[in-house]
DNA sequence: GACCTAAATATAAGATCCATATAAATCTTC
DNA sequence: GAAGATTTATATGGATCTTATATTTAGGTC
């Protein structure tokens, strides 16, 4: 009755069903002869499948008389599409300082979002939880849905997340993975917020091999290669502690591999002003309230204090995607999170020092599209991906009950 | 009639013969009643796919009377054995100098096998194909075995390769990857030297995160990560020019991110024992004679010159440890090739220095056991686990005429 | 030799898909 | 507006495969 344990003789029911709910899931709407030229399928079987899918809730038949009539001539073929009660999705963004939520179809189309900042160790971990759910009621409320309605939430933490979404002991990523599963609603899957972020640009662009880095307050990286997203047994592939401990032997205290290019922006920029001895107009404002958008704006209009600071960034970036590019064969590296809209300056000086004499091609650097909303997009499109790997394990909003 | 594309109606047959197979592909001997527990079919239906299997030749019925017969009562089951005659793999370390062969049958157990010196740059692309089918072919005279008992062939190269067997452009990569599939007889897959001694450790040890280092001569590394091998699209994951361009700054010109631990420890001797200022009894051996062995030797009798190239090394591997362990998560690192026999001193320095304050568990450093047959044990295990991903692809050795 | 047991076989039934034939719905043409 | 053309939907029979149940078989034990 679940569907979950088929037996081996409606197997074979299940797997084409499969195909056509994924063939479904990315078509608007769509007749029997195209499932039929992608299944491989006979028609009787397709509709018969069909059927199926339209009794679970899934599809739903369209007849819009002769609305998408490109068929001229012949009896008109019947229409199916998603069934837009059939559920929605929720993506989380549940970072230290702000959460984001997304509520989207199951086309990926955006329904309602909310942003709403969060006091994550004052609130704590139970804070945290009680704050994703009534932010999540709440912007399912604004799209007129019901909490039964989201067959899966995925929520992006900035922690590492091994296979079972546990982190490893720290008592910051205790704090962030703050136990969803069991304050949300339904289905709950949580994911480091790189490696969303790395699925999000997948779906945008996308290459193979490709290292997303999001890099604004915190770093982390989520590296995409031969097509899969690494995760590694506790959830630790894409961590970057190893620059410093590369560049070993000349001791740098302000580099933690923990710390984003934002954070790593602020805290040069207030600890080096004083031994600068050009002119710079960053000293015009009380040195504890410099910020990484006062860098890169200084930058922007040439201040050379600012643009040393740029340079430093570069030359990280570029160390960090000659290892990418060489020890993963990585061919495009983006660079995500709010600072993103900015980062342009450091890529450019990063290309520059890129070596050209390896005889292989350069890694592409790029500045993502997405924002801030990087890690929340990278939720829906995970929620998508999941259901599209295997829709049957999915149960629709019943259509009868 | 080829089995390759399959009718939907028949899938399910296939889907299930395929279990079986692969169920029989690692039993000695089955019976109907232990299948059905792995399979969760019936018995009608096991029996039905198992003469199958025997009419296709994969399988054959062994009536041992009573030989493994640990059923005490009742009717003695029928038992099935993967049959002798299906076929061999072969699998083939194609490197600079040597060529090794192997050949197994369908359980990995080696049946006959040739060691053969090669002059690769004298020999050519063509030179190298022509002597790898020769020393095949007397292999398989060996174990009296036909060309055509072969179901697949594995070549390990010492070069870059991408999903289609192809390696980037480079004179030597050209000439390493000589176009194996043209001149072997059967199908043929070309892959990695370094990623075929990962394969040989993951068969091993099951670690699902493991990296394989093999370096005698050259350098090469096979990451395994959640369980798979990365590649890249030019198969160029697993190459380690970083580790110079991280050194930047201080140029270091004998570190060269080809040179394997062997040909570091001979370049760095040769390069370095003139201005040593201490006593070393490689001093009494002629310079250009020194190689990797002589200081291994000379470090375990205690040869303070030798030991400092034995902590280079260490250090070497510990940064190599760091970075793979902070990026990819990986827990146990293998030193591979045949040096891993000497290899121990080295792994004894880069564990002392791995940094201890990450809180994270350092990952493991060993020696492999397979010496210099990693990588032809690593094309067995490759050939034996390709042909279980998808037994239908491969057609044995037929029964019946 | 009778009895017990577990496996093999035989038979019928259920599920699925395909191939073919038939009916239906729409457009075109006269 | 009716006939024809065209494409799709539906109905029917057949083939394949799996399952469930009943029956037979091959060994051991007493």
């Amino acid at each position: 009755m679940n569907g979950t344990t088929a037996r081996s003789t409606q197997l074979l029911r299940q797997i084409n069903s499969d195909a056509l709910l994924r063939f479904g899931l990315q078509e608007q709407v769509f007749t029997a002869g195209e499932a039929m030229a992608v299944t491989g399928l006979t028609r009787a079987t397709v509709l018969g499948v069909c059927d199926g899918l339209v009794d679970a809730g899934w599809l739903e038949e369209v007849d819009d008389g002769r609305a998408g009539g490109h068929t001229p001539k012949g009896r008109p073929a019947r229409r199916y599409q998603l069934r837009e009660a059939a559920g929605v999705v929720v993506g989380l963004d549940a970072g230290e300082t702000y959460f984001t939520v997304i509520v989207a179809d199951l086309r990926g189309r955006e329904l309602g979002t909310r942003r709403q900042g969060i006091e994550s160790h004052a609130l704590g971990r139970e804070g945290r939880g009680a704050s994703a759910r009534e932010l999540i009621r709440l912007t399912l409320q604004d799209v007129g849905r019901a909490p039964d309605d989201v067959l899966l939430t995925v929520v992006g933490v900035p922690a590492p997340i091994d296979a079972n979404g546990m982190s490893p002991d720290g008592e910051f990523w205790h704090l962030m993975n703050s136990g969803f599963a069991s304050h949300l609603h339904g289905r709950v899957v949580v994911e480091n917020d790189a490696n969303l972020a790395a699925v999000a640009e997948r779906a945008h662009e996308p290459s193979a091999n490709q290292a997303t880095l999001l890099t604004g307050e915190r770093f982390g990286a989520g590296l995409i290669v031969d097509g899969r997203l690494l995760r590694g047994p506790r959830g630790g592939a894409g961590e970057m502690r190893f620059l410093d401990t590369l560049t070993a032997g000349k001791f740098v205290p302000d580099e933690g591999g923990a710390d984003g290019f934002g954070a790593l922006a602020r805290k040069w920029a207030r600890s080096r002003i004083h031994s600068y001895e050009g002119e710079t107009m960053l000293r015009q404002m009380p040195e504890g309230e410099i910020n990484a958008e006062d860098v890169f704006q200084a930058a922007r209009e040439g201040d050379p204090f600012a643009e040393d600071i740029i340079a430093r960034l570069g030359a990280r970036l570029a160390r960090i995607a000659v290892v990418l590019s060489s020890l993963l064969d990585i061919e495009r590296v983006v660079i995500a999170g709010g600072i993103s809209r900015a980062i342009e300056p450091v890529l450019e000086h990063a290309r520059s020092l890129l070596p050209t004499d390896t005889g292989l091609p350069l890694p592409e650097l790029v500045a993502s599209t997405f924002g801030a909303q990087v890690v929340v997009k990278g939720a829906i499109e995970s929620a998508l991906t999941q259901i599209k790997a295997e829709p049957h394990a999915f149960l629709p909003r019943a259509a009868r009950s």
